[in-house]
RNA sequence: GGCCUGUUGGUCAAGCGGCUAAGACACCGCCCUUUCACGGCGGUAACAGGGGUUCGAUUCCCCUACAGGUCACCA
């Protein structure tokens, strides 16, 4: 067979040699030990916590490096994409400060434009390049065209991939597929220039020469030395509508625009095979693999199962709407990645987390579960460290998108919003009460009288919440500080019977009505409606005497 | 079913031949405390099972079990 004249009539139309691309894409000039990564999405929805989990690694460790982190658009499967989705994609990777050195970013006016000298970093736009490489590859034996129809080869497999096949049938089934298979590679010159001439399509297939019996070893960074089965499948290069399949493009691309490292999930393991045996068809050196473990979610029957796109916590936009800050989410994915991430960051609580040395070697080689209550601990933590303007603004900024009613209320007096949120901030121990913004509203709703919705739940054993509200109210004054204000507590408690020494109280309960506990839940309750709240003395200060008095009547309907 | 990968408390995890098997989250208790939120102290709870190798295995090897992944002109 005649390989250089088949290339001919199968691409007459490309002319380049692959010499003449690798022109175009010079080696990179980088420091030694910088690290160029990517992040590979097909635009086929929105980014999901299973996404961002390894462009985190990507970024850091390009941006450890003085490296290059990359964005290539995946866009080979027509059929799956999904309009505006990689706009979607660059825009919330941006939000959790996933920033790209280069590759597809967004223009002025929205649109995807390319940055970088080797691009162009959407697959779709590749075509000729692909080619040029696929007849390169026929011209030299190693692969070849296939006519076969999807169709036909869906009649051959008989069951379709998608549905179940009975246990018995997968070897049967295999090995018939196989052997089928294999006789796609007889084929004469004068058949293909036949199906040309008829205008067939056709799909580039990969001539396999691999032994499965035989192992090929590998280390990947992260699951450590491996040993695979080579590669025997005939599998397509080129579709045929003259796209390359991920496999293809993710050699011909890592390759050109330098890649030193490619991460991505452990479902690519089983294909590694298939890329290693195609890099050195291609005569292209491997790139470093780094497989990383996928996040998992308890399904209905206590399993582990891979975190999928409809469950809780997969699309990133929804921690958007949970009210989680990227900060949080960002710190989660960390302490996911390394656990001594959290060991680090107390011992530099000031630093951001892009500070934290971030190691390959430390990545668990196991898929962890998806834990909302952790991911809680670290936002409160993140949280907590922020000052009262910042989360005024955020909490402002959220509300105006997710709960404009609440929104409209904390940007009408930013001023009173931001003393609200200053309360026990700061300092030492700070008041760790929100873990997303949408926790802000009951937390601290009761400010608003329109949102001010009191359960006058007094304690049990208090009789006298009247004597309470009206003695208050005749000795408040919003100049006392914390002492005077509790000072004032404690006498008008005593005056009524309520111990204001409470280990006297613990010590003898019988003696009294109550303590100055249940004086001040009185009082608390009344005045915010709840009996949880922050300090009571601040609070009266931030609300102003006038409704302090106000809600103190109000108070007064007795349980 | 073949192939690949994994398995330390409820969860995330240190460990890398000799430890009373860290720590964090969650949970429980106590302390602090006018409530809550913090903070402090303490507690319950783990090496999947069976064989080897070894003076000694959570650590190394094999088998079993279980779990996950994969077997497309999808990525």
């Amino acid at each position: 067979m005649d390989y250089q004249l088949l290339a001919e009539l199968l691409f007459p139309q490309i002319t380049d040699t692959p010499a003449d691309v690798e022109a175009r894409y010079p080696a990179r000039q980088l420091p030694e030990g910088a690290k160029v990564t990517r992040f590979a999405p097909s635009p086929t929805g929105f980014v999901h916590f299973g996404g961002l989990f390894p462009s985190t690694v990507g970024e850091r460790l390009a941006h450890q490096s003085s490296g290059v982190f990359y964005l290539r658009i995946e866009d080979t499967d027509a059929k799956r994409e999904v309009e505006g989705a990689a706009e979607g994609l660059i825009k919330t990777l941006a939000k959790y400060g996933i920033s790209f050195d280069e590759g597809a970013v967004l223009d002025a006016e929205g649109n995807i434009a390319d940055r970088g000298d080797y691009g162009p970093y959407k697959q779709s736009k590749r075509g000729p390049i692909y080619r040029t490489y696929a007849k390169k590859l026929v011209a030299e034996g190693k692969a070849y065209p296939c006519f076969t129809t999807e169709e036909e080869l869906d009649e051959l497999q008989a069951v379709n991939k998608k549905e179940e096949i009975k246990n018995t049938d997968w070897q049967a089934q295999a090995e018939s597929r196989r052997a089928e298979m294999l006789e796609r590679r007889n084929f004469t010159l004068e058949e293909v220039k036949d199906h040309l001439a008829k205008g067939h399509p056709f799909v580039v297939r990969l001539l396999a020469n691999g032994d499965p019996d035989k192992k090929v070893r590998i280390t990947d960074l992260v699951k450590g030395n491996l040993e695979i089965p080579e590669n025997d499948e005939d599998f397509v290069l080129l579709k045929s509508d003259g796209i390359p399949t991920y496999h293809f493009a993710h050699a011909v691309d890592d390759h050109l625009m330098g890649t030193t490292h490619v991460i991505r999930g452990e479902e690519w393991l089983p294909s590694l095979p298939k890329h290693i045996q195609l890099f050195g068809y291609l005569g292209f050196k491997l790139p470093k693999y780094m497989h990383i473990a996928q996040i998992m979610k308890l399904d209905e029957d206590g399993n582990k199962k891979k975190l999928s796109k409809r469950d809780m916590g997969a699309n990133m936009d929804d921690y958007t709407s949970m009210g989680y800050c990227p900060e949080a989410v960002c710190e989660y994915i960390m302490t996911l990645l390394n656990s001594n991430y959290e060991e680090w960051h107390a011992q530099n609580p000031d630093k951001p987390y892009t500070d934290f040395p971030f190691s390959i070697k430390k990545m668990s080689v196991s898929g962890c579960l998806f834990d909302f209550g952790k991911l809680n601990d670290v936002s409160k933590n993140v949280i907590s460290r922020m000052s009262a303007s910042e989360v005024t603004q955020k909490v402002t900024d959220w509300a105006l998108e997710f709960d404009p009613e609440f929104g409209k209320l904390l940007a009408s007096d930013a001023a009173y919003a931001e003393s609200i949120f200053a309360i026990g901030r700061g300092g030492k121990k700070p008041r760790k009460d929100l873990a997303t913004w949408a926790d802000a509203k009951p937390y601290m709703g009761f400010f608003y009288d329109g949102l001010f919705a009191p359960e006058y739940c007094y304690p049990e054993n208090v009789s006298d919440v009247e004597a309470i509200l009206d003695g208050f109210a005749k000795v408040y004054s919003a100049d006392d500080d914390s002492t005077a204000w509790f000072e004032k507590v404690k006498e008008l408690g005593l005056s009524l019977g309520y111990c204001a020494d409470m280990k006297a109280y613990k010590n003898d309960p019988s003696a009294w009505k109550g303590s100055v506990a249940d004086v001040s839940m009185v009082l608390r309750v009344a005045v915010t409606g709840k009996q949880n709240a922050p300090d009571l003395c601040e609070v009266m200060k931030i609300l102003g005497t006038e409704r302090v008095l106000e809600r103190l009547e109000k108070g007064k309907v007795r349980k």
